[in-house]
DNA sequence: TCCTTTTACTGAACACTGTTCATTATATTT
DNA sequence: AAATATAATGAACAGTGTTCAGTAAAAGGA
C-alpha cells in the first residue's frame, strides 16, 4: 500500500515545518532568541516532538547553516560570474562583506557558532559548503596569480589572507567594535581596507 | 570611627573575591560554563548577593574583559618594545595570534562577546583598552609608513587591515574552521599568512 | 467490526540559566 | 537595651535543552 509513502512524506513535511519555523524565529528574534520551546509552540507541538525529528539543537542549527549558505550564494552569484580573476576577487570580497553585515544571525551560525561544527563532528560530516567556498576562492587566486604573474605569493596563502581579512572585518563590524575604533562610515572604511588589501597583493 | 573604612574595605574584598572566582571558573569551564550561581556557590554566598556587588552578569564579564587585556599586555610587551616599526608590526601580529590561540575564552570575551560591550553602552563608557591597542597599532603603522616611505597607504587603513586579518585568523582557528580548509599545521599557516600580509604591504 | 501491533505524540520531570524582591539576620549607632 | 542601618538570603519568575514513561492515534490482520 502507499500509506507508508504518505507517512514518510508527512514526516518530511513536519521536519520542513520545524526548519521553516526555526528560520522564522531566527529572523525575528536572532540566534539567542531561537529555542526548541519557541519552535514547538509555534508549530503547536510539544517540545519533545522536535526530538523525534532532530537529534538535538545542534542538528537544527546545522540545517540553518546550510540554509545560510544558500542565501549567501545569492549574494555571491554576481561576483562569481565576473570574468577577470582580480576583479572577481574584489567583487567576492564586497559581496561577502555585504552578506555578513546584512545578515548577522546567518553569518554567526555559518562562520562563528560552535553548534553546527559540533554536529558535523558527531556525524563525522565534512564542512562541504565552507570547503566549496574556500576552494572557489583558492581557484580564483590561482587564476589571478597566473594572469597577473604574481610570483611571490602562494594561492592557498593568498586565499586565506583574503578570507581572514573579510572575516575579521565582518566580525569587528557585527560586534560593534569597528565603529568604536573608526568613527567613519562602516561601509566606506571596509571598502577602503578591501581595496588596500587587493592593491597590496596586485602591485608589483 | 574607622569602622566605615573597614566596611568599605570588606566590601571591596568580596568584590575582588567574586571576580577572582569568576576568573577561576572561566579558566576551568570556559565562558559557557561561567554562571552567577556557580560563582555564588564557590564563594559560599547566595546568588542574590552577587547582585549587591555587580549590576548584572554583563558587568562581571566587562571586568573579566579588562583582566583579559592585562594578560594580553604581557603577551605583547616584548613586541611593543621592538625598535624597528616593520619588525614591531610582525612581532605584534605574532604575539596577538599567540594570545588568541592560547586563550580562547579571554579572547572571546575581549573581542567577540556582546556582554562587555553591552555594559559599556549602558554606562556610556568607552572601550579604553581596545582603543589604546588600536591607537598603538596605528602609531606603529604611521612610523613604518614614514621610515619605509610607503606613500600609497593610509595608517588607519593599514592598521585596520592588519587587525582584521589577525582577528579573522584567530577566530577561524578558534572555531575549528581553519583546520578544515587547511589541514597543515595551524601555527605554520598563520605565520605564512601574517608574513605574506606584511610582505605585501612593505614591498614596493 | 473488533483486536492487536506499530507509530506518533506529550506531560512531567531534571538540571540548569539570569534576575528580583520581600524578608530575615547581622552589625552599628544612639 | 532599643532603634537604626546594612548585609544576606529564600523563594520565586520566566526562561533554557533534554529525556522518558505513559498515552493517544493510526494501521494491519482476523
Amino acid at each position: 500500500m502507499g500509506s507508508s509513502e504518505r507517512k514518510e512524506r508527512e514526516k518530511a513535511e513536519l521536519k520542513e515545518q520545524i526548519l521553516h519555523t526555526a528560520k522564522k524565529i531566527l529572523l525575528k528574534s536572532g540566534k539567542n532568541g531561537l529555542s526548541i520551546r519557541k519552535i514547538a509552540n509555534e508549530i503547536e507541538y510539544s517540545p519533545a516532538t522536535i526530538y523525534l525529528y532532530f537529534k538535538d539543537k545542534d542538528e537544527i542549527l546545522h540545517e540553518l547553516m546550510e540554509m545560510g549558505f544558500m542565501l549567501k550564494n545569492k549574494y555571491m552569484a554576481h561576483a562569481y560570474a565576473e570574468k577577470d580573476p582580480a576583479q572577481r576577487l574584489y567583487e567576492i570580497g564586497k559581496a561577502y562583506v555585504s552578506f555578513g553585515i546584512q545578515n548577522k544571525d546567518w553569518y554567526d551560525i555559518m562562520f562563528n557558532s560552535d553548534e553546527p561544527m559540533q554536529h558535523m563532528a558527531k556525524c563525522r560530516e565534512d564542512w562541504d559548503q565552507g570547503m566549496a567556498m574556500f576552494n572557489f576562492l583558492t581557484m580564483t587566486c590561482k587564476e589571478a596569480i597566473q594572469k597577473y604573474d604574481l610570483t611571490t605569493i602562494d594561492e592557498n596563502v593568498m586565499a586565506l589572507q583574503l578570507w581572514s581579512s573579510v572575516h575579521g572585518l565582518v566580525n569587528l563590524a557585527l560586534t560593534n567594535r569597528l565603529d568604536i575604533v573608526e568613527h567613519a562610515d562602516k561601509h566606506e572604511i571596509i571598502e577602503k581596507v578591501l581595496s588596500s588589501m587587493l592593491h597590496c597583493i596586485f602591485k608589483k
